[in-house]
DNA sequence: TGTACATCAGTGAACGCGCGTTCACTGATGTAC
DNA sequence: TGTACATCAGTGAACGCGCGTTCACTGATGTAC
């Protein structure tokens, strides 16, 4: 009661990754606003005073956390540059290991959220796409940093389908860690290794395309 | 009021099939009892006449869908035996079409589940990881059949990775279905494309994995 | 600089509502004799 | 085969509870003069 303007937006804050935090732990639906406010060391009441709505709130968290997941992206790939070794490598082995997999509350955000997407507002929705996009559109640029020879659409669409690969890995590897830890370790390693394998091979990739959907398609 | 034991077990069945579409649509926290029921053309009270629980039916409904799903893989398996083509590339081809990525309905149950498992009850995850691991043996069988050569281990490895690039390749076009559609195709295209040409440089992995991680890894 | 007052982030109780669950009751089904 | 009765899937009202939201109130902050 009574309280800087400074405090107030720094309380604000606490909110708002208190929120992403027991969002990303529970999910964004089991998430009662009483117990966020407590978790967060406030009463219940004013959390009006920050947010109109439930509703608002997921939409500024799911906007803050993709911001944030972009920016940490944008960060790797800055503290990599004139290092030894592929960036887009080091993302994948970072990615994909088990320490990001059990570190739920710090964990990529579009993978955390992209099942629950679906179901929330278009605000959210449009956030999160316009995340997706930008992450895309980041690792194109890792893709022709590898390899300046490349088209730029093809470099794009080898992003999207690593993005891809890797965020299904991680999700079905959450997915059975609880209840199958070693196969959840399995999927990661298989996972990595084949798209480290095919980081190395879509050099040839134009060389064996018809000869491969030849054998494929008749 | 009066019902044949034959009827009290459709009407069983009636309710777990609705539940299984109002999970999918609103996931599953966000389905009340009430609604169910209704839904199902019942009443409130006679749930718990069917169920322990509003956790039991959960865990039901997992267990159930899982199921489905893997007999709808080997049925497709068993339908493309003796038939022209890669059965994998039919399975590719299939599961990233647009028409599965919005028939949530009747999707794969692993690919639409798979956020949700981690706050489920102990049986529901274990019913999922148990179907997953089923999954990837099947995958596993498919890349057996396409290159009898293969070892065991090695197509089990390029079954657990496909199964992931698939898996996340729909949830994200999932995700942005709504807000970027034409987003949303490019995923799932260049997601598609790219595992049927994997699917086709596979075979000369091993020649080029040592010269490809060279590459790479300094 | 000091005084008077508006602002507004905080409190904590209360609101209506829908949740999962329980209950007494109904009446056709299915069984025992 | 017919009668008497137990069973149990169904109904619909009610339970306590926690949800998102509202409200009157507090009191230090920030502003106007």
């Amino acid at each position: 009661m009574g309280v800087t303007k400074e405090q107030a937006a720094q309380n604000r804050e606490r909110i708002l990754a208190t929120a992403e935090r027991l969002f990303r732990q529970k999910g964004v639906d089991a998430v009662g606003l009483a117990e966020l406010m407590k978790e967060a060391g406030f009463t219940q009441g004013g959390f009006y005073n920050h947010f109109a709505s439930k509703e608002a709130l997921v939409s500024e968290v799911m906007g803050k956390a993709v911001d944030e997941g972009q920016q940490q992206l944008e960060s790797a790939i800055a503290h990599s540059r004139g290092r030894r070794g592929d960036p887009l490598v080091r993302q994948i082995e970072w990615y994909l290991s088990a320490a990001q997999r059990d570190d739920i509350d710090c964990g990529c955000p579009m993978a955390g959220f992209v099942g629950e997407i679906p179901h929330l507002s278009e605000a959210a929705q449009a956030s999160y796409a316009e995340a997706l996009e930008s992450t895309f559109d980041q690792m194109t640029e890792m893709f022709l940093e590898k390899d300046p020879e490349l088209a730029r659409e093809q470099a794009h669409a080898r992003a999207i389908s690593l993005y891809g690969h890797m965020v299904g890995t991680i999700l079905l590897s959450r997915s059975v860690s609880a209840s199958k830890p070693a196969l959840a370790d399995e999927i990661l390693e298989h996972g990595r290794s084949s798209m480290l394998v095919a980081l190395g091979t879509e050099g040839q990739e134009q060389r064996l395309t018809i000869q491969a959907s030849e054998d494929m398609q008749p």
